[in-house]
DNA sequence: ATAATTGCAAACACTTTGCACATGT
DNA sequence: ACATGTGCAAAGTGTTTGCAATTAT
């Protein structure tokens, strides 16, 4: 694991742990969003400690969640650059993708017309990859 | 319940119940979009049935799924025109709001770029509303 | 040494299924 | 009459909790 998040992980209070840094592995080599189940499927632990250390990882700002809305939770490291994700509907592939234009005008209009101050959005598109067209 | 909306039922099919008829009443005097256990508290009626009916409305077209990525799943009339919701990340109040740029530019370029064929997107803000900023 | 981490069993919450009965058309 | 809709009990999933044992620092 890097020296970086070693570093991170540490003055978070965070240990250096097996399962802990098995799942970061995992979650860095995924060329998508994971879920619970798949996780578990790739390390030899209990159930309850990957959830209760995904919420640890949550929290502490190492991952997001994604939500594909099939009522899986979804993860991926938030060190990624701020992208979006196209869901093929019919084979489920997932691809990443960035805006040309950015979201960032729409929250400073809705910041100004709704009194409203936006924090973060989640946005994912949903349709046919190439293969399923 | 309107005509429009009755004839339309009799065509797919579905029977003028008054579980769906309430249903749908329900989710067209609500601001926001409800969960399963909200409309199940409105209505007295077995749970079975709810999640029957969700589904059959949603299949049908009269429903849309709305995820605010808590975990619950919330449901708005289709009939609404297009929009995003605000919600707030302190008192979960939820507003509307129509972007001034829609994201059919954007979902053109991803046809392009990507080559990938988006049908739908889903777009949710989080932040503070006006009272809990 | 001691605070963080883990496993296990059980509890919980949400959703679905099978089947018999009831209702709308 | 008959297809659609409903209630109930039970089963399925995904997730959380309490507690005792283990591990990283």
């Amino acid at each position: 694991m890097q020296d970086e998040i070693v570093k991170s992980l540490k003055e978070s209070g965070l240990k250096i742990t097996t399962v802990r840094t098995r799942i970061l592995e995992i979650l860095n080599i995924s060329i998508k969003p994971l879920t619970v189940h798949k996780i578990l499927s790739e390390i030899d632990v209990n159930k309850t400690t990957i959830y209760r250390e995904i919420d640890i990882l949550l929290k502490a700002g190492y991952l997001n969640k994604v939500d594909f809305g099939d009522g899986n939770k979804r993860y991926e490291l938030s060190s990624l650059d701020h992208h979006h994700h196209l869901v093929c509907i019919k084979c489920h592939a997932v691809e990443d993708v960035v805006l040309k234009e950015t979201l960032f005008n729409e929250e400073n209009l809705i910041s100004l017309t709704n009194k409203f101050k936006v924090s973060y959005h989640n946005l994912e598109f949903f349709g046919y990859c190439h293969n399923c067209q």
